[in-house]
RNA sequence: UGCCUGGUAGCUCAAUUGGCAGAGCGGCUGGCUGUUAACCAGCAUGUUCGAGGUUCGAGUCCUCGCCAGGCAGCCA
């Protein structure tokens, strides 16, 4: 608006709020950039055009026209003096208003909730982020390779899954792609996919949804340790990219930005061994080979200024496909990441094992259905080569980044436990 | 799925020991020539989540159910 002081413009928008004195409407209108006040007279407009504005409601949607100028009265240096109004559609008792609203009601009108300072300031971070995400993979060598939605069977087991009918067959919705990922890797030797996943676990906490998105990249003749380095430079750039060009959003959503800052390479990396030494410490005791609960998890995330790497997770707590430690077969070269100030996990990779052997036996050992499994046996057939990658969780990054409470808030439309609408 | 908390006007909530169903916001009507979640005056708004029970009397107590929120489990 800065740039067109003095000038005739035309604005389309959404009536965001109105204030009255008289003679004088004060609406502020916002569009998809954000919002102006925009100020009707009675002395400027016709006398039709003035009754139109004193009649305005909350999310009317209008069209203005008039000259922009500065006021150090209007919120934001500069506002509209409306010569001309257009109303556009009408909009009676928006359910939505400036003050306070309980979470489940925002909920079921998520659709309008939407339109909210905040919920647009989290959409903002979210497409930022997502596009970070792609970028530094691109930057990296690494090709967009999509993976298929509808499959035959489990990536990691058969609990979890939703079911589809597939013709006379029945299909399920991917919880990952990493599984044609491994496929891809070793035709193009570097690739990620990017696309939801769906998850029919029984979890109802602020942590999970039904529906999510994730990035998951996979390199061929990578070790664990370029995984790790590959993430840091991921994380690293997410963050500097959401810094650099979302600095007004993190500011409308009250987000601590130091915290950010702090976010820079190398990342501290604890094994599994010293996390139960550090959580003994904190009185949270845990048997060797048990997988960390939430309480654990927010422990550790809570101890770091920066995101952390959890490694060397005990065979028993991971996929079939993980890589043993060959110098210690009974932990895997495994590493999570979590997230800083409680957030917790937010990415979870390894090295994959490359072995046709190895991988026959622990399908076994899983009870899983072998001839699901021929494909993905194959790639060990024909060339096998080391090999890693990781998924990361585009919700919980986003929900980390922006300093949300629940993840509901990180996706447009979050699928939950029996939560659906809208 | 378990535990905890809650469900009262469109929204956010109040209602003392079981004793007249109430406020702010929003809506409507009017006022105001610079408002900043504007302000001022007035008006309207109820299956107190549902079913049953105790009681002279239930929003309040009891039982069951439904729904929501939080935590945990499950789960990357």
């Amino acid at each position: 608006m800065k740039d067109y002081l003095q000038q005739e413009v035309q604005l389309e928008g959404w009536v965001y709020n109105i204030r009255s004195s008289g003679s004088v409407q004060f609406i502020l209108l916002r569009d998809g950039t954000g919002l102006v006040q925009a100020v009707a007279s009675r002395q400027a407009l016709s006398p039709e055009s003035f009754a139109l504005a004193k009649r305005l409601t909350q999310e009317a949607s209008l069209r203005l026209r008039g000259r922009v100028r500065e006021d150090a009265r209007s919120p934001g240096g500069v506002e509209l003096e409306v010569s001309d109004l257009e109303l556009v559609g009408p909009s009676q008792d928006y359910p939505i208003t400036l003050k306070e609203h309980g979470t489940a009601f925002l909920m079921e009108h998520r659709h309008l909730w939407l339109r909210s300072l905040r919920q647009t300031a989290i959409l903002r971070v979210r497409a930022t982020i997502v596009k970070a995400m792609r970028d530094y993979m691109d930057g990296q060598g690494f090709t967009l390779v999509d993976a298929p939605i509808l499959t035959p069977a489990a990536v990691e087991g058969t609990t979890t899954l939703f079911p589809v009918e597939y013709f006379n067959e029945t299909a399920y919705l991917s919880q990952s792609g990493q599984l044609y990922n491994e496929a891809t890797c070793m035709a193009l030797e570097r690739v990620y996919c990017f696309g939801p996943a769906f998850r029919a676990e029984k979890s109802n906490t602020r942590r999970h949804l039904t529906e999510l998105w994730m990035m998951e990249p996979e390199a061929a003749f990578f070790t664990y340790e370029d995984n790790l380095r590959l993430q840091e430079g991921l994380i690293c750039s997410i963050v500097e990219q959401v810094l650099t060009h979302r600095s007004r959003e993190l500011e409308a959503l009250q987000r601590n930005s130091d915290a950010l800052r702090k976010v820079m390479a190398p990342f501290p990396r604890i094994t599994y061994d010293d996390a139960l030494q550090l959580l003994a410490e904190g009185g949270l005791e845990l048997p060797w080979g048990e997988d960390l609960g939430a309480p654990q998890e927010a422990f550790l995330s809570c101890r770091y200024e920066k995101p952390v790497f959890l490694t060397h997770f005990p065979v028993a707590c991971k996929a079939f496909y993980m890589k043993p430690d060959p110098l210690r077969p009974e932990v895997t070269l495994s590493a999570d990441l979590l997230a800083p100030e409680g957030y917790g996990e937010i990415i979870g990779g390894s090295e994959r094992i490359d072995s046709l052997e190895l991988l026959e036996e622990r399908i076994r050992q899983h009870n899983l259905p072998m001839e699901l499994y021929r494909w993905y046996l194959d790639l060990r057939r024909f060339g096998s080569v080391p090999h890693a990658g990781f998924g990361i969780g585009v919700e919980r990054t986003v929900a980390w980044i922006c300093g949300l409470e629940h993840i509901r808030e990180s996706i447009p439309f979050p699928r939950m436990l029996e939560k659906m609408y809208p």
